[in-house]
DNA sequence: TTGCATGTTCTCTGTTTGTTCTCTATAGTA
DNA sequence: TACTATAGAGAACAAACAGAGAACATGCAA
């Protein structure tokens, strides 16, 4: 990513997080200093190919973040009580300790998806499930990660590098087959770092 | 959203929280600066078909605004940025939706626990994540409670009552056998309303 | 039932916004 | 030096947007 684009996606990321919806490209332009719309959509064409923006036809405001979030500001902090085990009291906690959220919540190169199907059920993560993701371009072996396999087709699973070039999917799902791919076919949009679920 | 679509939502959304009803079409074109009822209509024939309004026949006053609308931000919600199944694009979604995680982090009734061992695996709740309770003595059939026996041993379980005066404690995981209890053995300490899990 | 205020559906017009060019300038580099 | 990548300005054009207002339809009250 260039200079140009990198202040660019931040200001846009900025706006969204205070507005709520996205800028226009005169906006976009005062706010990185400089004057015109056209360099602006330069450099926005730039981050669409590159999967950080999204257009929504030639209307204004069309423009939408892919990859990054906006982060949530005022989370109530809850009291954490205690540990739970199966047939043990709570175990209490010494301190008045809170569960903080923020720190996975608020990093603007996290983003959160939400997931369908069942491939990663023996990991906890159901279908319906929120996981929170950062953002990043690599992987540690055995982490699970949200890839591209050949630019469009996404997935959610463990990712092993077998050398000297090849990736492995592996779901966490007995009744899946984990897949072997190219390396050149695998791009890495990012790595699970928590999850959420609702009711 | 267009720019102008905003700000006659946020004139109705003024004007109703002040007057308890719906302005007329005349009333929002001069709280927006304009003077055309017919650009009024279509300004929100847009905000319906987004969802955002109501309208109750042709009626004078009859815009109606949609919850969503209503309740207001209290806490910011996180970004919701589109769904993952396994071998398809990630699907995105427009701007509006979001994580909303306030109703679950809000009341002072919540607390968070963090479970040890794996009783609950199948249901996805997994040793070491965090389980969001809501303080309640009752729970429906088939609820995750935080149940608390003889007054000391507490567990995560499926509660269900087997009339007259038992309760069955299952847990989600094969290797382990439910459980029954008098009824008066059990304290029900809370409901599992959500989980988070972090790492 | 009549009449008026209100809501709807058009068309028309000017402005704003996004796109696509070309042009200039400044580094870094072979 | 010439070449390349990056940064930016700005003109010209098309699409989207904002608004006016006429003509018509509808609900409601006297």
């Amino acid at each position: 990513m260039k200079d140009s684009e990198r202040k660019t996606l931040q200001f846009i990321e900025q706006f969204v997080a205070e507005h709520g919806f996205s800028p226009k490209l005169q906006e976009i332009a005062k706010g990185i200093g400089i004057t015109s719309r056209g360099t602006v959509s330069r450099y926005i064409d730039g981050l669409i190919e590159q999967g950080h923006l999204k257009k929504d036809g030639k209307k204004s405001r069309g423009l939408n973040l892919l990859q990054t979030a906006l982060q949530g500001k005022l989370i109530a902090p809850l009291p954490l009580l205690g540990f739970i085990a199966a047939g043990k009291p709570i175990e209490a906690i010494e301190q008045e300790e809170v569960l903080d959220l923020s720190s996975l919540l608020q990093g603007s190169d996290h983003y959160v998806l939400r997931v369908r199907g069942y491939s990663m059920q023996d990991e906890g993560i159901l279908d319906g499930d929120y996981v929170i993701c950062q953002s990043q371009k690599t992987a540690e072996n055995g982490d699970i990660v949200v890839a591209l396999i050949d630019e469009h087709e996404a997935t959610l699973k463990h990712l092993y590098w077998q050398p000297p070039d090849q990736i492995k999917l592996v779901p966490a799902n007995e009744a899946m087959q984990p897949q072997v791919y190219h390396i050149d076919r695998i791009t890495i949009q990012g790595v699970v770092k928590g999850l959420f679920r609702a009711g």
